[in-house]
DNA sequence: CATGAATGAGATTTCATTCAT
DNA sequence: TATGAATGAAATCTCATTCAT
């Protein structure tokens, strides 16, 4: 399907891949122009076309690569041995934070797969969003050690609440900075503050 | 700036508001064109852009308008006088649910001011999303009764789980019936599957 | 429908009326440019779309509108009270050729449904087609006098050679013309070789 | 011209001149792809045009092949002994379709020689079709007896009118296989109701 | 001989907005 | 107030043809 795409020189797939991903990043599905982006990457209108039969292609093709990117980062950068939950959490949010200081671009876009609701790619979007969200979860806390939790309580829906913790405060944060227009994370800050929640949870559900 | 508008009289203004929220609702800022919106108010091109002076204006005047009926309703129904927190969860998520069976458009429109990111309007949303975000929990949960937490919790930050506790699991249950394809909520599950999470977090929290 | 091109002021329909025609008569339907046409009718790319929702519909309204005309100039010149099928054939003929050579675009294009098969209007002209060859034929030789044949001869089948002579005759002529570049049409020398044909099919078949 | 193609493998000839017709023919000379031409004939777009300088250069070359290989068909396969022009005719109509069925996209694509007006092709189509209709007229009805007409007939013109008979019968029926979307045709069938245009014209012309 | 990346003009269609009436 | 004709830039995508390798 997009072998031809692959066989092409790297540097020049670089320029496709990296216009692209500002674009849609910036833009979201359906505002992102494709003329824009080959004027980004200097290319003829026509190449784009060439290696990707459509926009939606395209967009399809930029959403695996770069999480396919993302996910080997995670997996290689986290300490595997750590079971306990909110360790395991503090390391995954402080990768998540490193990646969005590093590329924000392509963490944008690989967050509006949430968002997104252009309805050409809504269907796709939507399955790979289960997808994620279902396998991720297993993938990252699948192995963490329950046997610290309080008797009697209900372990699976701590779980939960603990998940939508991480991410509720995650999103305040993101959505701090975006409303004070700062792009630079104090990370340290960050997960100081992340620990406080931590610690109230573990006062709830920890023996 | 809206006074000509207002002044119309109220049946054509409710055509061409219900119009221009069913198609912003479900199209999205970008997607959703004027064109359509004045066929189904059945009104001429000019005059739409007579009252508002540009598709902008008529997107966030519709917010303000959606919303304020939206809390007038919520205001209007709580049981202001009930002052347990997952109590008051409970009522608010309840009101929610039967407002999105009720009016699914308006519901979603509102909820758009979150997923949003068409460049133009994002700003003016994102500082609105803080608005609501702030005020609206004030609002909501200024009044609730404290003493029934443990001694040396951090009451604050326990409020602020219960909040992405409630909030993450709404979001999985609209997720999930989207994923159906489903329309129909069955309220009383979902308030006793809620009330399972409560109970978790009463554990957890309450003395 | 097409209303709202009606109401528009007859100097500008017709600019647009023409220009279309050419563009179609000249290089068929999916060759025709809709940018040539806005161009040769001095009007913008978004009116034409604006009356007509797309190609298509512009190609179809055309050829109503022309086929409509030609055939109420038919109606009115052709003289009704000549029963006899050779007389009425030289009447059609004959009107027919001083169409075509006051209008010789009008006539290329109604023509053109018999040959036209781009994909997209392939199925309409089909239909419109079948729609001429049986509808026109009972229009223009419906009433015709059949006491004129031959006893035991197959007056149905012989009206159906009669005819494809006719139409053979008149292709014949006209290909002839296209190879020598002519565009002009010597009608009387036409009608004076046609009157041959005539004779033989009358000794053939008539009493 | 083509000595370049003609020297390939012709395995490799076979596998562009099918793919080429293939395309031709369903989809006219404007609508059809040299990328779909490539794809289906598996060789490099670079080559295509390595052994043909264009587009239109191609389809003329292709024209000429395939028609040659049906010509050839005809005068191998007609009873040439058989002299009367029904008879010869029947013959003719017996194999046309018999080719049709046999080899449809090269039936097809022969014939779209009459009914092709891009531009481009326009003028060589035209000279060819003249061609074809004057010299494939005096090949296969050159030595037929005309003895058989009656006294004071004009021969000539009635061997038009039988031509054109044959013609317009062969083009209704093909029609009207078209209109149904039947691809079968019954042959004897057809050659059945010829036979009874046949008889009126016999009646009409013979002694 | 053979490849296939590259071109870029040109295709149709949409859209928010303006303005004369 | 109200109309709706008019604009034209911008959108996505196609295509025959070239050329360096």
């Amino acid at each position: 399907m997009f072998a031809k795409f692959l066989n092409l020189n790297p540097e020049k797939q670089d320029r496709i891949l990296n216009a692209a991903l500002k674009e849609f990043a910036q833009k979201g599905y359906q505002n992102a122009s494709t003329n824009e982006i080959v004027k980004e990457a200097e290319i003829s209108k026509g190449l784009l076309f060439h290696y990707f039969k459509n926009k939606k292609d395209l967009y399809l093709f930029l959403h695996n690569h770069f999480l396919d990117i993302f996910m080997e980062e995670i997996h290689k950068k986290i300490n595997w041995s750590e079971k306990d939950i909110f360790e395991r959490y503090r390391d995954i949010a402080r990768l998540k934070f490193e990646v969005y200081q590093k590329y924000p671009e392509m963490f944008n876009f690989i967050k509006n797969v949430f968002t997104e609701d252009a309805a050409e790619v809504k269907v796709d979007m939507d399955r790979r969003k289960q997808e994620i969200l279902s396998k991720g979860y297993k993938d990252l806390f699948g192995d963490i050690d329950t046997s610290k939790f309080k008797e009697g309580i209900d372990v699976e829906r701590a779980i939960n609440i603990i998940f939508w913790t991480m991410e509720g405060f995650s999103n305040r944060y993101h959505n701090k900075l975006d409303a004070l227009q700062l792009e630079l994370i104090n990370i340290d800050e960050l997960i100081a503050e992340m620990e406080f929640y931590s610690e109230v949870l573990r006062q709830g559900f920890y023996k």
